[in-house]
DNA sequence: ACTGCAAAGTAATAAGGTATAACATTGATG
DNA sequence: CATCAATGTTATACCTTATTACTTTGCAGT
């Protein structure tokens, strides 16, 4: 985050790089709290400025919080690019992992996910459709379209399959992040889950429903 | 709320009844602002009382908003249990008519998904099977359940199936409450993603996948 | 190199929120 | 009918956000 060629507040009055240190300061605040609630000053004296300073970089906590949110999309974008290259392009298995990927990221950073879709990311990112908080979803798309191609069956709508996938996919990690998987099925894994429900939903695109009830 | 034989603070010092008349209070601010931050000194004044007065009632704001998801926990159920009643039992028709009801509920009182899921709801229900949190989705599992034997195939498991169903409700409506339906899909209504959905994993359920890749 | 200014720090503080302590009032009970 | 536990009130300590006025520093132009 900061950049070398100016090292971080030496003892100097300008820190250098002030910006870049809030938002890690405060991503390491919220992930340690496991929670999305932590103070300005706490962030600049992590940082090694006076309370005050933020709001030369920051109109307010907020801004510094979307600035946060941001890192947390980019973090999932990553994960899912990551993911993505690791399996064959087209493949079931592809589609799944980058569900396993989504469900672990949210998972394992609570706190990033509240910043993400919890309370206040709605006000925060006005902008539904911010190039970072969908590069993720994205990918999946691609490797949907690319899996309804090898199928043969190219009627498929790969945006609204994708979208469809994430829903099942968000849900479960949602319902596992507030032990109600475990309190329902404490022998299974979201893991578990996830994959079975994405092959019987696989298993039904397979054979289009003719039933009219 | 109030009980009628205790009318509320007609000029009393004793209110009669303030413990409802604050959870009360406090729902209503939070479904005015659609934000699950209030002050409580505004509950208070509201219940026509003292900033000091809520902590005779509760520990602190916690434990307030601990009451307000009750509540929240509590409108679910009942709209559920409704929609039970309404369409015949074991039917497919009443699973897919109790998904709706999830996705109008949490998405018509987004400050109270976020109470009952977001960021506290967590720390705030320490025991993830307190009752008024689970009794909704155990009248889907009992649906799921008379689904399943209507069906004749009775070796599915109801309640990982309930599980996963509840999944996809419940991804599609935090999808829906952040926006990224309309964006991706703007032409369609989340109501028909659930249907469709839910169609589908049904054909997949009825077709078991024979495939190992 | 010097000067002057904009950028980026600090200290002090107002405004607003949570929670507690000490005191006041009241209804219920023996 | 006197007492006391429950339930209000007022005053206040403390914390957090954000602003204001002031200070320091780097750098652009001469």
């Amino acid at each position: 985050m900061n950049r070398n060629d100016k090292p971080a507040r030496q003892g100097r009055y300008h820190h250098g790089d002030l910006r870049d240190a809030l938002i890690l300061a405060a991503a390491q605040l919220i992930e340690e709290n496991v929670s999305v609630e932590f103070a300005m000053i706490d962030a600049a004296r992590r940082a090694g400025v006076s309370s005050a300073a933020p709001y030369r970089h920051f109109k307010d906590k907020d801004a510094l919080l979307e600035a946060v949110s941001e890192l947390a999309f980019l973090g999932l974008t990553i994960a899912t690019r990551d993911t993505a290259l690791e399996h064959p392009a087209g493949s079931e298995q592809r589609i799944i992992a980058l569900g396993k990927t989504y469900v672990s990221y949210v998972t394992e950073h609570r706190a990033f996910y509240d910043l993400m879709w919890g309370d206040m990311g709605l006000r925060r990112f006005e902008a539904a459709d911010h190039p970072i908080k969908t590069s993720g979803f994205l990918i999946l798309v691609e490797s949907v379209e690319l899996w309804c191609e090898s199928l043969g069956l190219g009627d498929y709508n790969a945006l609204e399959l994708s979208v469809k996938l994430w829903a099942m996919a968000h849900g479960l990690a949602c319902l596992s992040m507030n032990h109600q998987v475990e309190q329902f099925l404490p022998q299974v894994h979201v893991f578990s889950l996830l994959e079975s429900s994405t092959l019987t939903f696989f298993e039904g695109l397979r054979h289009p429903a003719t039933r009219t009830d």
